[in-house]
DNA sequence: GGAATATAGTGAGCATTGCTATTATATCCA
DNA sequence: TGGATATAATAGCAATGCTCACTATATTCC
């Protein structure tokens, strides 16, 4: 195989999606939705912009993404009362009960992913990919804590 | 942020594949696409079913994608003499043209995604992505070079 | 030889993700 | 104040990727 680094991390991805998929199917959420339903538990009452900027999505993909997380009763829109064009999103009750069921889906996905690599190499894994993201990623970046 | 593996990897891989799109928008060919005409290059008429193996996706999804290589007259469909069920797969002389295109577009992308890695951080990062895709591949594992 | 089983590929339907373009509303500045 | 610009969200179109179901052909085993 031509083994190559931007390969590789897109076959991981992947296989970490069906993995996940896979259990959660019965629940009937997948995991780029359990991924926005994680994040609203922090950031309840974000606005899709800012949603969509954390997860490094579009602002159209996150808003389609809310469209059926709506749809399933999962999260609410609520408008912005200082900004019209703006919708708050909120986990419901039943979305905040779903996010209970699905965390041991994750950490049985990720253990099984990780399994056989060491606590350093998965700190050496994070920081790297954290590097990386920040490479590629449009947001302005914070001046770095080291800075030179 | 609530800085998980399994987000972050994610990310990464989206970033990527949207960094290398932006560079090769203007030829029309997406990293997936890529992907295969590099797999094509090594592997000339494999069937599709190897081709899906190989990249670790399913073989429907393999197969729309050569739908529209095809179309696009980047590769060819041969029938396989030995098996009326299958196709064997090659690549056109245009497709042969694009890869030496794409190629730089390649380079790149994984520059500016890997500017303040170090080799050893590089080899580090797939010494551990590829142990992770073993641990979740459905493919029967080949006995470990180092077995005990 | 012929039935049971396995394999190669495709069709339908859906979610995720992106690009480009558009609407509605805020903000900025002359 | 009012026009120019920016921002929040959405509409349409397309590619990737999956599941489930199906057809056609190979292989296996009685």
């Amino acid at each position: 195989m031509d083994e190559n680094i931007g390969t590789l991390l897109a076959q991981v991805s992947r296989l970490l999606r069906r993995s996940f998929d896979e259990r959660a199917r019965g629940i009937g959420v997948t995991r780029p939705q359990w991924q926005v339903l994680s994040l609203l538990k922090i950031h309840a009452g974000s606005n899709q912009g800012a949603l969509a900027e954390m997860l490094e999505v579009e602002p159209i993909t996150l808003g389609r993404m809310i469209d059926r997380l709506q749809e399933a009763e999962l999260v609410e829109r609520r408008a912005d009362p200082a900004d019209r064009r703006a919708w708050r999103i909120f986990l419901t009750d039943k979305g905040e009960g779903l996010l209970d069921k699905l965390r041991p889906f994750g950490h049985e996905t990720l253990d099984v992913a990780l399994e056989g690599v060491s606590k350093a190499e998965r700190d050496q894994l994070m920081a790297t990919l954290a590097r990386v993201r920040s490479n590629l990623s449009r947001k302005v970046q914070p001046v770095a804590v080291v800075n030179g």
